[in-house]
DNA sequence: AATGAATGAGAATTCATTCAT
DNA sequence: AATGAATGAATTCTCATTCAT
C-alpha cells in the first residue's frame, strides 16, 4: 500500500501485464494481440488489465510512453560525460544500437507495432517522439558549436536524416530476425553520418541551402 | 477466382477500384477504412471489388506492388542517362522526393499505412521493396566502381541508411501535413549523404570495418 | 425493390424481426432478452438484426412507436362514429381492453417491457404516449362540452386517472398469466369511471377544486 | 452467509446502505446504478454491501419490503382512527400523496425503478404489494358494509382501478420533476373516484357483473 | 466485520466476405 | 460480370460478486 506511482493499485502487476503486453505485441502485432493473450501471458484475469489501464491502445501508448522516457532520461546521463563532440555522436548511435539488441521486443514494438495504431501514428508519434529527436538535435547542436560540425544544413533535417537511419537499420534487423550483431553497425554508421558516401578526401561541391522550413515542423 | 492478375475483367473498373483505394486508405488509414467506403469511392459495388481484388490486403499490396514496379521502371529509365555517379545519385533522390510530392495520396499509403497491415510488414515489405533498395545500391555501387564512392562499409547498410533517412524525411512531411516543397530538400540531403556530418575538409578518423553482415539479410 | 418503408431493405424480413422481438421481449424481458434469441426466432444472422434497427433499444422503441401509431389511427377512426358520449367512453374502454386481449405478447412489452428501458422512459413515454392520452382528453371532452361529464376536475387528472387505472388492470392481468376475460372487464370498469365507487343516488359531497396544474405538466 | 435480518450486525450501517442506495437509484436507474457509486456514497466499501445484501436486486426489494412495511403500518394505524367511510377513504389516497411527496427519492424508486428489475415485477410485486392492495381493499369493504360504497363491481377491480390511478398520477409527477404540489390532487381523485366521471345526479345505466374472477389472482 | 483488488462470465456490435439473383 | 443483402465470426470491455487479507 506504499508504492509511488499507484495509489490503491499494484506496481509489481502492472509491470507484469506492460512486460506481457510487449511480449504479445511483439511476437504477434498489436491489431492481431488479444487482450487475453496478455491477461494471460501476464498471468491475471482479462478485467484486471483494465484496472490499470484504460484500454488496449493505453498498453501500447503507455510502453511507448513509458520506455520512452527511459531511454530519455538514461541517454542524457550517459551522454553529458562525453564532450567530445565526435564522441558523444558514437555514443548516442552506439546506445541505440545497443539498447534496442538489448530489449529485441521493445525494439519490435516501438519500430514496428507501435506504427499500427492510427491514433499513435498521428497524435503521439509527433509529440514524444520529439524528446528524442531534439536528444539526437543537441548532439549535433553540441558538434556545430564547436565547429566539427557542419551547419549548413538546416538541423530539423540532420536529426530526421540520423533517426530515419537508424530507425530503418533497426527495423530491418528486427524484421530479419536479429540475424546479426546490431552494435557492430556503430562504427560504419558513424563513418556514414559523419564522413558521408564520398570518398575521403573529396572536398563538398554543393554550397549552402535555404532556410530551414523543416525545422518548423518538427 | 478473384486475382489481380487476369485481364478478361475490366481494367478501367479495376483502376477506378485501386485508384479509391488509395485515396480511402490515404484519409482513414487502413484499418479505419471500410472497403464499403472504397466501393462507394470507386462507384461500383461492395462485392465487385471481390472480383478484383482477393481481398483488403490485397488492395494494399496491389496498390504497393503496381507503383513499385512503375516506379521503378521509371526511375531506371531516368537513371540511365545520367553517366557521372554524383549527378546520379542526386537524380536518385530527387525523383524520389519529386515523386512523392507529386502522388501525395500516394505517398500517404506508401509511408505510413502500407505500416498498419501485419502482414504486409512482415511478408512483402522485405520482398518487394527489394527492387528499389537495389536500385539504390546500383547507384551507390556505380559511384564506387568508379572510385567516388567510398567501398569501406557495407553496401547493404549504405541502402538502408539512405532509404530510411528518405523515408522518414518523407513520413514527416506526410504527418505534418505538406507544409513545404519537399524536393528544396534534395540539395541539402544530396549534402549530406555525398559529405557527411563532419565539417569540410576534415578527413575520416575512422578506419574500415568488419564484414557486411546486413547484406545477407537483404 | 419497391417497398414503402424501406428502401433497399426486406419489409418483409423487418417486420419478422420485429415481431420476434415482440416475442422475445414478452418471454425474456428486455433486458435479459438477448439480440441472438431474436435473430434466432427470426431466422435471420444476428448481424442482420442490424440492418434493420440501429441497436437493441431501436427495437424496443420501434415496437412501441409503429404500435402505438398503428393504435391511435384505428381507434381514432372506430370512436369517430360513436356519437354518444358514454358509448365512445365505453367504446374506448373496450377497445383497449379487446386490443390487449387480442395480442397479448404486445400487452407484455408494451405494458411492462417498455419500462425497463430507462432512456424509453425517460424520453418516449411522455412523447409517445401523450398521443393516447390526448386521445383519451379527447373522449372525456366530448362528453364534458355535451354536458354528461364533470367539468370540475382537471382533464389532465382524469386522463391520467383513466389510463392509470386501465394500464394497471391489463398489467395485473399479464403478470398472473392472463388467466380470464380481460374483455369482460369492460363494463364494471366504465361504470366506476362514469358513476364512481360511491352508492348510486347519493350526491357528490366534495365541490369544484383549485387550478389545473396537472393539465400544465402533460 | 449476507442476508437482510442478521441482527448482529450494525444497524446504522445497513441504514446507510439503503439509503444510499434509495439515492443512487432514483437518480440513475436500477440498471445505470453500479453497487460501487452506492458504496461510495454510503461509505462502505463494495464487499461490505454484501455482508447486509444478498445481491443487487436484493438491495431493491429491500427498500421495496421495509419501505412497505413501514407505510402499511403506519397507514392502518392512521386510518384505524377514521369510522366514517368517506373520510377513511379520503384519508388513504391523502396519505398515499402526502406520502410519496415527503419522500421523493423514494418515489422515483417505487414507482419507476422498480419496474426494472424483471425478476422483481415477476416474483414480487404480487406478493409484496398485496398487502398495499389489501389495505385499499378494507377500506373500500368498509364503505361497502355501512352502505355507502357500491357492491356490484368486484372488489379487486376496484382496489385495482385504485391503486392503478395513483400509481400514474404519482409516475407522471416523478418523471415530470415534481412540478406541482402532489397533494392538492387529494379531492379531486376523491370526487372522481366516489362520484365518477358522469356529471352529479344522474343515475347508473349499468347493471352489476358477473364474478371477481380478478380476486382470485391478486 | 470490513476491505477493495481481482475475477471472468457475458453480450452487443462491426464489417470483411459470400453468393443467390 | 455485377450486385448488395445477408452472414456470423470474432473481440473488447463492464461490472456484480468473491475472498484473501
Amino acid at each position: 500500500m506504499a508504492n509511488g506511482r499507484t495509489n490503491h493499485k499494484n506496481a509489481d502487476k502492472r509491470r507484469r501485464i506492460l512486460d506481457a503486453a510487449v511480449a504479445v505485441f511483439a511476437e504477434k502485432g498489436f491489431y492481431q494481440a488479444r487482450v487475453s493473450d496478455i491477461a494471460r501471458m501476464a498471468g491475471v484475469a482479462d478485467g484486471t488489465i483494465y484496472l490499470y489501464f484504460k484500454n488496449k491502445d493505453d498498453l501500447l501508448i503507455s510502453i511507448f510512453e513509458e520506455k520512452m522516457k527511459e531511454i530519455n532520461v538514461k541517454f542524457r546521463e550517459a551522454l553529458a560525460s562525453e564532450t567530445d563532440p565526435r564522441s558523444r555522436f558514437r555514443k548516442l548511435i552506439a546506445m541505440h544500437l545497443a539498447g534496442f539488441q538489448a530489449y529485441p521486443d521493445l525494439a519490435a514494438v516501438l519500430q514496428v507495432e507501435l506504427r499500427q495504431s492510427s491514433r499513435f501514428m498521428r497524435e503521439y508519434k509527433k509529440v514524444e517522439l520529439k524528446n528524442y529527436l531534439d536528444l539526437v538535435g543537441e548532439v549535433v547542436r553540441h558538434g556545430q558549436d564547436h565547429g566539427v560540425f557542419r551547419s549548413d544544413v538546416p538541423l530539423g533535417l540532420i536529426k530526421r536524416l540520423i533517426f530515419g537511419a537508424l530507425d530503418e537499420v533497426v527495423s530491418t534487423w528486427v524484421l530479419a530476425g536479429r540475424p546479426y550483431d546490431l552494435e557492430s553497425l556503430t562504427d560504419p554508421l558513424v563513418t556514414l553520418f559523419l564522413n558521408g558516401l564520398g570518398k575521403p578526401g573529396v572536398a563538398d561541391q554543393k554550397g549552402a541551402f535555404g532556410e530551414d522550413h523543416t525545422q518548423a515542423t518538427l
